[in-house]
DNA sequence: TACATTTGTATCGCATGCGATTTAATCCTT
DNA sequence: AAGGATTAAATCGCATGCGATACAAATGTA
């Protein structure tokens, strides 16, 4: 362990380039989303929708390993532009079943485009296609590890 | 470019998985710093000033690739812990210098056992030293990449 | 069947983050 | 030296995030 001071410089620490990166990467995302009138986590949600189905609100936090808390107001300002509908289950009064609404549904056609745009903005630049696998590999790993540590009694949140 | 809709998966975007690392990982130090009543953008911005020695807000903008409106408030808080004070340059009044406090400077001898705590939590974990050290040059190569991109006349943030 | 426990959402409070804008100070150009 | 452009912080508004807690529905248990 080291003793001498360097421990704390920012350079040593995994914790900062994870955070400026996510930070940057959102950033990036931003103007492009505007157009659509949406934010980031706004966009996670529709592609969990999109690529799952209709899901409950437990089942969206834990796929995007986000709180109710921060889920619940976040889904309210999604069904204000009526791009999802919640309603409460009739076999569990507790659960809200999160839908696409048919705007939301046909909504997916555009937002193909989203990815292509991020993808195309680094086609200037020299990172490999080999070294983000990479990146994206090692990630999965630390979340998953993370997750374990935190929510030790969870069950999986990629699970299918 | 895919058009099948697997682009839009979550599993094979790179922003979803830096989003979420990002957070499991502050969450990780939450509870620590808490004992020392501090935030993780706090205690970032402590490691700056123990790192570099007394900044203006902007020099700690650029390292931490935050924005102003982050950060002033940010540190007007930390002056209310009297870990930092907050005072105009005499040479240019626009600029305000943030310096440690003595609490603040002696601080430091404690803050040194926050990465060890971190550390020692991943010890009984699978993840290799490399791996990780290959994930952090890959995360300060997009975060180079992308700051170039988004701030494209500003001076680098992590030069001395 | 009462009743404690668990579970799924939601509420509350607080600290970020950031786009847009403001304000004041400095710089630059003529 | 006057006046516009630039720069450094700060203010404002809004959307996260999350710890702590509340609440109601469902579950387990005696």
């Amino acid at each position: 362990m080291k003793t001498d001071g360097t421990a704390l410089y920012l350079e040593n620490q995994l914790c900062f380039p994870l955070y400026a990166a996510s930070r940057l990467t959102t950033k990036l995302y931003t103007p492009i989303l505007k157009e659509f009138d949406l934010t980031y986590p706004q966009y996670l949600v529709l592609l969990v929708l999109w690529q799952h189905g209709n899901q409950t609100v437990n089942e969206i936090c834990n796929r995007l390993l986000l709180e109710s808390n921060t889920v619940t107001p976040l889904l309210k300002r999604l069904e204000e532009k009526e791009l999802v509908s919640r309603k409460r289950s009739a076999k569990d009064e507790r659960v809200v079943e999160i839908s696409l609404t048919e705007k939301g549904q046909s909504f997916k056609q555009e937002a193909v485009t989203i990815p292509e745009k991020i993808i195309s903005s680094f086609s200037d630049t020299t990172i490999e296609a080999g070294e983000i696998l990479n990146l994206q590999k090692t990630l999965f790993k630390l979340i998953a590890l993370m997750n374990d540590k935190q929510l030790p009694t969870t069950t999986c949140p990629t699970e299918d």
